[in-house]
DNA sequence: CCACTAACCTGTAGGC
DNA sequence: TGCCTACAGGTTAGTG
């Protein structure tokens, strides 16, 4: 499920409702999910307040009043849902269609109003995984990470010094999260795509001589930067089960120019889309119009 | 250090 | 309908 677009539209949802939110109880329903849940994680974040709901790459970061700040990766099947709110459009897909055998873990709230609530993480494959820290520094899974791709400061120069001269396939050196942060295998054919770039492109092949960023890699920039705003703004993608925290479904798959589109016309020069398999995962292109 | 594969786990879609 | 296989948004550990 869950890329950049897909995490920060779930972070929207939660932000306006958990920011003042006093944590009173928590509840795991298993010891794990990828990894074991954080030492005593129920004694450190009960009766403190979700400070803010942020985001950093595909990674929630849920700050505490008490200075921890609680961490969450949802895996590709990782969800959020207030069960019991009723106005929230989440009452239309809750429970899950396998019912609630994949709720892991749920905090009872009191909201800034005084209400009470209830914030339930369900994950089918378990992919995702919790820490708990009280300094990014110390955050193993924050450490090395790339640039934002949607900060000032991420631009072709930025993407350049990164990408350097790796031999490896730009498909790969862009899922690679040390040198973007946030993208997965829909966004980096779609950047692709709109960059007109090949993913089985060496990517020291964007490489220039003087160094000054080549007219490829501005391309590539900019169609990152493009995609991932574009599919915010769309509310994400929903291939089966997304949903943002308030339940709704995400658009973005609509406009999908190549990913899951394999026989179909390029929707730029009526090209044929192909699939093929780049370290055992699938890449969409366009053989005609991407080089 | 780099690159590729297998592994983690469950659900679903498609072929027969 | 049922069985089997292939595949799915992610990351990490292991191997060469």
């Amino acid at each position: 499920m869950p890329e950049l677009p897909e995490v920060e539209t779930v972070r929207r949802g939660l932000a306006p409702v958990l920011e003042g939110a006093r944590i009173d109880a928590v509840r795991l329903n298993r010891a794990d999910l990828r990894f074991p849940f954080p030492e005593r994680l129920d004694e450190r974040i009960r009766l403190s307040t979700i400070v803010s709901v942020g985001r950093r790459a595909k990674y929630l970061l849920f700050r505490l009043s008490n200075g921890l700040t609680l961490l969450s990766h949802l895996g590709m099947t990782g969800s959020y849902a207030f069960p019991d709110r009723p106005q929230e459009v989440s009452s239309r897909y809750y429970p899950a269609p396998q019912g609630r055998a994949h709720e892991h873990f749920e905090m009872d709230l009191t909201l800034p109003a005084g209400a009470p609530a209830r914030l339930v993480y369900a994950d089918a494959r378990r992919f995702g995984f919790m820490d708990l820290f009280e300094n990014e520094a110390e955050c193993p899974y924050l450490r090395g990470l790339g640039p934002e791709p949607l900060s000032n400061g991420f631009n072709a120069h930025e993407l350049a010094q990164r990408i350097g001269c790796k031999k490896a396939p730009l498909k790969a050196v862009l899922l690679d999260q040390r040198v973007v942060a946030g993208l997965g295998n829909i966004y980096v054919s779609e950047a692709l795509h709109r960059a007109r770039l090949l993913p089985t492109r060496p990517a020291q092949s964007l490489a220039t001589r003087s160094g000054r960023p080549s007219k490829r890699l501005e391309r590539l920039a900019a169609g990152i930067k493009s995609v991932l705003l574009d599919a915010i703004e769309a509310g994400g993608s929903t291939l089966q089960d997304f949903r943002g925290a308030g339940g709704e479904a995400g658009t973005f798959q609509q406009r999908f120019s190549v990913y899951d589109r394999e026989g179909e016309p390029c929707p730029r020069c009526s090209g044929t889309i192909r699939r093929i398999v780049q370290s055992g995962r699938s890449s969409f292109f366009c053989p005609r119009c991407q080089r």
